[in-house]
DNA sequence: GCTATTATTTAGAATAATTCTAAGTCTCAT
DNA sequence: ATGAGACTTAGAATTATTCTAAATAATAGC
């Protein structure tokens, strides 16, 4: 749970921003968030968090949670009505979930790809962010 | 709730190809999707086909919609974790979902548009569907 | 550094969409 | 027409998430 000092500092200027504190809770989530580049659900954040932090609520989680996707700090990524997750790959891209192994990759997106659905608006309709989930068969599970 | 019987041909087809039994129940929701072609919630849903059939339950909804979309005939759509939608066209289309009016609007794609996202896959991973979801401002609320 | 103010954390209760259960009803092949 | 299995139904159960209210911690002003 040691939050290198760039995170750390863009944390804490994310927070200031935003006019909210630094809290050990919120640095830890994020440091748990950023230790395996993965996308747990809240659930998992709590577990991993409670091994070095173990008296951290689960309310707590949530509360650093959105509070660490308000301030653009992470993602938040949902798969129909599952469990929300969330992704600290800040750099553009969608997501990929295996139906057979339940991983979620990230897949990059070029600006070409995100410029053709931009294209794809009517006229007056201005996007804000584009969502992109694909399901299907990963390459570790072939037949 | 009558069903054009070109509708009511596909429900029955589409039902007995997956060794289903065609009922008033699943007709009538089905129909009432067809109606109003927006994206209805269960709950809306509910509350549509009531008026036509009082005695419908909340459950009997869930489990129709769940059939149909099993069965490809309407198709299901997911904002965040607000209320699972319903959507009865089978276009290849996008969602935009307008943060100001709570609209869902209905974006045609080109098959350029979801060739270029089929390429953007890494080697070994095969998509059997990708879900594309904008928000932002629609046409209707300008500043 | 102390203190007051305000934000944050916490445990547990509450919420809400959806699923489950078990009993009753309907459909359809025989 | 009958029986087996499918479907519907009301209400209970589930579960991820949010809310509540009290305890604790962070910061600004002294
Ligand atoms: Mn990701
Ligand atoms: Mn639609
Ligand atoms: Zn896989
Ligand atoms: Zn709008």
């Amino acid at each position: 749970m040691n939050l290198a000092p760039e995170y750390k500092a863009r944390l804490d200027k994310a927070l200031e921003h935003s006019g909210q504190r630094s809290t050990k809770q919120r640095e830890h989530i994020f440091s748990v968030l950023l230790e395996k580049r993965d996308h747990p659900t809240a659930d998992e954040v709590y577990a991993r968090a409670k091994s070095d932090m173990p008296t951290i609520s689960l309310a707590t989680v949530y509360n650093c949670l959105e509070t660490l996707v308000e301030t653009s700090l992470i993602r938040q990524v949902n798969f129909e009505r599952e469990p929300t997750r969330y992704c600290p790959n800040l750099t553009q891209h969608a997501h990929f979930y295996c139906r057979e192994s339940g991983e979620i990759v990230d897949i990059e997106l070029s600006d070409e790809a995100i410029e053709t659905l931009m294209k794809a608006l009517p006229k007056g309709f201005s996007a804000r962010h584009i969502d992109i989930a694909y399901d299907g068969k990963c390459n570790g599970c072939h037949d």
